[in-house]
DNA sequence: CAGAATCCGTGATGATACTG
DNA sequence: CAGTATCATCACGGATTCTG
């Protein structure tokens, strides 16, 4: 139990944006709650469904939405330990949110990555003379 | 190689949800957002707004959020430099989405923190017979 | 099967100093 | 004022090994 997921900058953030943040901004929380939003799972069946993820990082995700009462977890006492996870009624309130953020990415990550490409294009605005157009031939 | 602020676990996120929070998830852009959703400001005024930010890491998430389009930087060639940040229309439909996390965690981070409390004064479940609620007195 | 424990690289972040 | 550049740290996350 080394490893935590969130440092200790504060006890507890001031802002709620960042609460909520604190809460689902792990890079594999999203993912899991993706998963377990269509049901309960087994440990397995979620590092077969979520491509990448360690024993490690699954588990460390999984203690702390336990943690913080959005997963609960189920220990059958059986020969092979079977153990299941599902969410929380508390777990299932922060679907919605989550939903407007996908929804927000589907309408609009367009836009950013072209945002991004135009961005990378120019070099250097270090003299804002004139527009150059010349950035790249075709 | 190539990796600006987000790791490449893939070139692009493949899951919209994961998309939504390499956008949003840094650190201080949620708090920058704050900020700029009351309006425009400018470098320093973000500086003094935002406590605890360094130079460094405004500087770099600003140039996020300007590559991917949702904050628009204006420099004005004054002889003190003045530089001023803006959301830009793609910023402000972020809002929303962020407004809808911001009620979530006002509406339920207390059982958040409950329920880590909780979770913290359990040692050990190992061994799950019945649930003993002699935890520890107060 | 579902973890725990360990080692370790990398990269984000913070502190500091310098610049135009 | 609004940055940039450099350095140091340290937690995140990956790989591996061990266990009941």
């Amino acid at each position: 139990m080394s490893d935590q997921l969130h440092p200790g900058y504060e006890p507890e953030s001031p802002c709620h944006y960042r609460r909520a943040l604190e809460v689902v901004s792990s890079k594999w929380t999203v993912l899991v709650f993706y998963e377990l939003e269509k049901g309960s799972k087994r440990y397995s069946e979620l590092r077969k469904q979520i491509e990448g993820v360690t024993k490690k990082m699954l588990t460390q995700t999984l203690r702390q939405l336990e943690r913080d009462g959005l997963v609960r977890r189920t220990v059958y006492p059986t020969v092979p330990p079977t153990v299941d996870y599902a969410l929380t009624p508390l777990g299932l309130t922060l679907i919605e949110p989550m939903r407007m953020l996908h929804r927000w990415t589907e309408a609009h990550y367009d836009s950013v990555l072209q945002s991004r490409r135009a961005y990378d294009n120019e070099p250097a605005p270090e003299d804002a003379a004139e527009p150059d157009l010349a950035a790249e031939p075709d």
